[in-house]
DNA sequence: CGGGCGATTGACGGAGGTCAAGTTTAGTGG
DNA sequence: CCACTAAACTTGACCTCCGTCAATCGCCCG
């Protein structure tokens, strides 16, 4: 009876929401198929190369997305040209500031990203209409709350070997979505520069402490960009717990 | 005729909601009614002297509170005994992190602070219910992820004055609800050592610092608590914009 | 092969942390 | 009202960490 009624469900989604990685963790979960169908007829797919800005900040923003595969950064500028990371953005995750003319913060593609764009209008228009929906959307941005928390007290209280740790031991845990617990290799898909920006720090002082933590045998690194953790306890000892 | 159905809907609301300051800018204002007198119900007034623990990190908590007037500090505590203040909660604010067993983060008041305070369970009935209080929720939750972000930058990227600077311009904007541009007279709730644990600095630091924007004439200091803005753009400057 | 970008490494200096007095403020009891 | 005390704040001396500037290396691509 269930999946009897499971089936003629699916069999209503529309086509792209069918094989969609986003389909069951993200926002669309909390969709009816009607609702889905209806975001559906507005969704298109878009796949974009490391570095596109997919919102600037300041300027208004007419479309939100899902995040299918890929990592975004969320970025605030400084009138001097200096930039700071504020966020960071994994698939399933909802792309945007609903409610707001515009972001304060730009998100570029720190990867390849692969996303599932549709209109702001409908999106809110939406929202309003859904509690599921709009309890979904307000979980993430609670999540995304506890971890900027997170980071406030890496970049207020920690010592540069300190974040280069704790920044490893993040990535570890959320780069590869499949992978439950903790990811011992590790493809950076940033430059020395992006990890400065953030953690607040230059890359000088990011590259110091990533060869300070390759001598003591507790990363290794090859050809830049692939970081194999060796030492797990050691790299928490580093990141001060 | 719509004065008539105020004056009947505002005879049936709780007493203890008839002159609230929560009522109309808090998440009461997202109420029905009827809505407002269950949760009126179970809510009761409560007024703490300034250091009171309200919520401890990771403790599981079973009330949630408006705050009705005062200052609420958001803390993460370091193994080592540090701690960062991760934000800042003035009135009409929500005080709480609903639908996670326990907060990442612990709560003490700044200053006297006079709660609304209802159970836990009740309020997250009725958000499950009401889709305007949700929504309520939800714009909280963005505008308190905006400030974690804005305060990130500020950890990150700028200097010690910077930081002091930007510090005095956020109280001044906030810390009494009544004035709607920038206050320049601040009477901080804060010790030093609350200051220092805001910015990431030491008490020592702040101290220094706060002498030479006195030394600057760009502001005044009386008996270590009461603190007047004599030059604006000075400040705004020195905060790096 | 050479130009360019990113990363590494070194030398140096300054901002801010640490340690250690003093000073002011607020609270307490006589 | 005045000592006395504790806590909060200020100020100074010192030193460390990290930012700045600069040279070099390694890799990729034309």
């Amino acid at each position: 009876m269930g999946t009897i009624r499971q089936d003629i469900h699916s069999s209503a989604i529309p086509v792209v929401c069918r094989e969609c990685e986003a389909r069951h963790g993200g926002i669309c979960s909390a969709l009816e198929p009607a609702e889905l169908l209806r975001l559906g007829r507005h969704a298109r797919r878009r796949e974009v190369p490391a570095g596109t800005e997919l919102v600037s900040a300041g300027l208004p923003v007419d479309t939100y997305a899902n995040i299918l595969s890929g990592v975004v950064k969320l970025t605030k500028l400084l009138p001097d040209g200096r930039q700071q990371i504020v966020g960071l953005q994994f698939a399933p995750d909802f792309l945007g500031r609903p409610f707001a003319g515009s972001s304060s913060v730009g998100a570029v593609a720190a990867s390849t990203v692969r996303l599932c764009v549709f209109p702001r209008a409908e999106l809110e228009d939406m929202a309003r209409q859904s509690h599921p929906l709009e309890h979904r959307l307000y979980a993430q941005s609670l999540r995304e709350l506890d971890d900027a928390r997170e980071w406030m007290v890496i970049l207020g209280q920690k010592s540069a070997s300190q974040k280069l740790a704790s920044f490893l031991l993040l990535l570890g845990t959320h780069i590869d979505p499949t992978v439950d617990g903790f990811s011992d290799v590790i493809d950076l898909p940033w430059t020395r520069a992006d990890i400065a920006d953030f953690l607040g720090l230059t890359i000088e002082t990011v590259s110091r402490q990533l060869t300070r933590l390759r001598n003591a045998e507790i990363i290794s690194i090859e050809k830049n960009r692939h970081v194999t953790v060796l030492n797990y306890p050691a790299l928490t000892t580093e990141a001060g717990i």
